[in-house]
Parts: structure tokens; C-alpha cells; sequence
DNA sequence: ATTCTTGCAAATGATTTGCATGTAA
DNA sequence: TTACATGCAAATCATTTGCAAGAAT
């Protein structure tokens, strides 16, 4: 069965199936085992910006005996396939995870601690630079806080 | 003695001397101790975005006997009294301390690792997001390859 | 049977901390 | 003498690795 994977938008939160899931890590070549469905189903759908840690202790809570080690080499197997994208922002020595893997920017929230993702097409970047850089990427991020 | 720290323009590399960097520490309330200095005149004005190991290895051949503690320390206090600015990259965990304190973004060479400023006006950034983001502070960071 | 996965614990790398000693006003 | 600095080693935090045991094809 052919998957027209990159033609499927970024999924709004809590609206993957596991069926879905099952068939996004597969169709990315990665065996679908229990532990990947999981955690695949939480960082793919559920969560926000999760680190390691958050992702730990949702699996203490939602899955029985998962190692520490599994959510590492999970999270690590995730990004290889493509399936999500990490960060390290300045504010954190953690590393952050983005089910969001289409470009784009982010906010950093410096009142709440919160990152969130701004669509590529609200920031416009324009370089001076000279045509011996060249460039391959613009990463920006946007710090302050968001008036309630 | 009244100095005006803050029109004194970001030294080029190389260009102050040891009782330069001693005004420096005590204008800005830095005790002036023997450590301090010579990891101050360092970071300060020879080397390019070091990390601390890269202080220590610098500290082991041109100072008896420093503590790795003791660079921790100076880097910390450095950033505290606004001498020195730390970052932490997307690429990297280590943080990376930068003797350019004035406002200014970033190129990351993905074929050497080296990491070099970017002046303010060499990049324009045109947000378009809504009243409600109280904006702070933007940074960005480029990546990509210089032709030689 | 062979290959892939997992869990556990130990290892690693960056940074911080506790504490006793040293130094300076 | 009182406060601050330093050096050392141990502690901490995030992440990785080695390896033995388990599951799947």
C-alpha cells in the first residue's frame, strides 16, 4: 500500500488513532512495537513540546514498566524516521520535542516556561548577508510574553 | 572614577590589555583576582565563542594550577555582571559564552562547527504576530556553509 | 535460530555544590 | 576577623551505552 506521507498535513492535537499511529511508524520503517505506539501516540498527538523527562513520566503513569532507556532510544528512533524534530533552546539543557516537523518558528513564552510554534508564514526573515554564506537554514526564536 | 561602560563599543579580539580588563572587572563590581583576570583577558579579548572546556584547556597551559570549579565560577560571574553573554545552541549542549554583548544573531557553519556573529543590521525580522505577543527579544540563527 | 527490543544499571559529559583551606581588606 | 575566593572531590542532571534476557519472525 503506497502513503502519500508528505502530502498528509501536520495532525491538530488528540486526533490519531492507533491505527494511525501504527501506520505512520511503519510506513517510516519503524516496527511498531508496543512501547513505540505509546509513546508515538503521546508525543505524536498528545503532547506539547515534551522533553524526555515529560515523556518518562507520562509513561510511569500510562504504560506498565517502561525504562528510562526505551523513552531515550524511542524518541531517538522517532527523529530518525522523520517523525519528529528536536530542539535545544537557549532557555533549557534539555532537549525538546516537536511532532510538528514542518518548518517553522518559535515562542518562548518567558512568564510560563511555555514554547510554542509559529507558522513559518508569520516571520519574515531578510539577510544582508554576502553570497558567501550560504545558507541552508534560518532558525528563530521569539521570546517575551502573551498577554491574557 | 566614573566610567561609561556602556558607549565603550565592543572591543575587535586582541586589543586590551591587563589593566584594561582590570577597569573592566571593578567598574562592573568583579573583584579582581589573579583567576579572574586571566580568564577575563581571555574570553574577553582573544577567543571566538569558547565553551568552558575550551577556557580550562586554555587555563591549564597558561595558568598554574586553575580549578575547573574555578572557571565555572569566573564564566558565571562574567555573565552576571553583563561582561559576557551565554548561549546555548541548537546544535550543541554545551554553553557557549560570547565576549559580544551588544544585541546580534548568529551563524553556525555546519562544515567546520564554528560559530561567528551576525550583526543586528545585517538581519531584518518582520513578524507579523498578533497584539497580544509582547516581544522581548529575537534571535536567530542561521546555518550553513561559507564558500572559501 | 537469528535479529530486533527491552530493561536495568553503569558510564558519560557538562555543570554545580559542599567544604576545608587560603587570601585580602 | 570577617568576608570572599579557590581547589578538590563528590554530587547532580540529561543522556547514552553495555549487556543479559525477552519477544518476534
Amino acid at each position: 500500500m503506497k502513503v502519500k506521507q508528505s502530502s498528509k498535513k501536520h495532525m491538530t492535537h488528540g486526533c490519531l488513532s492507533q491505527a494511525e499511529i501504527i501506520e505512520r511508524l511503519e510506513t517510516s520503517g519503524v516496527n511498531a512495537t508496543a512501547q513505540r505506539i505509546a509513546i508515538g501516540k503521546y508525543v505524536l498527538s498528545e503532547a506539547e513540546h515534551p522533553t524526555a523527562d515529560d515523556v518518562k513520566l507520562w509513561a510511569d503513569k500510562n504504560f506498565p514498566k517502561m525504562s528510562l532507556a526505551t523513552v531515550y532510544n524511542t524518541l531517538n528512533i522517532l527523529v530518525e524516521a522523520k517523525l519528529l524534530k528536536e530542539f535545544k533552546f537557549p532557555h533549557t539543557g534539555k532537549v525538546v520535542y516537536d511532532s510538528n516537523i514542518t518548518k517553522h518558528h518559535h515562542f518562548y513564552d518567558e512568564d510560563t516556561g511555555i514554547v510554542s510554534d509559529i507558522p513559518l508564514d508569520q516571520v519574515e526573515v531578510l539577510t544582508k548577508l554576502k553570497r558567501t554564506y550560504n545558507i541552508t537554514d534560518i532558525e528563530v526564536v521569539i521570546r517575551g510574553s502573551r498577554r491574557r
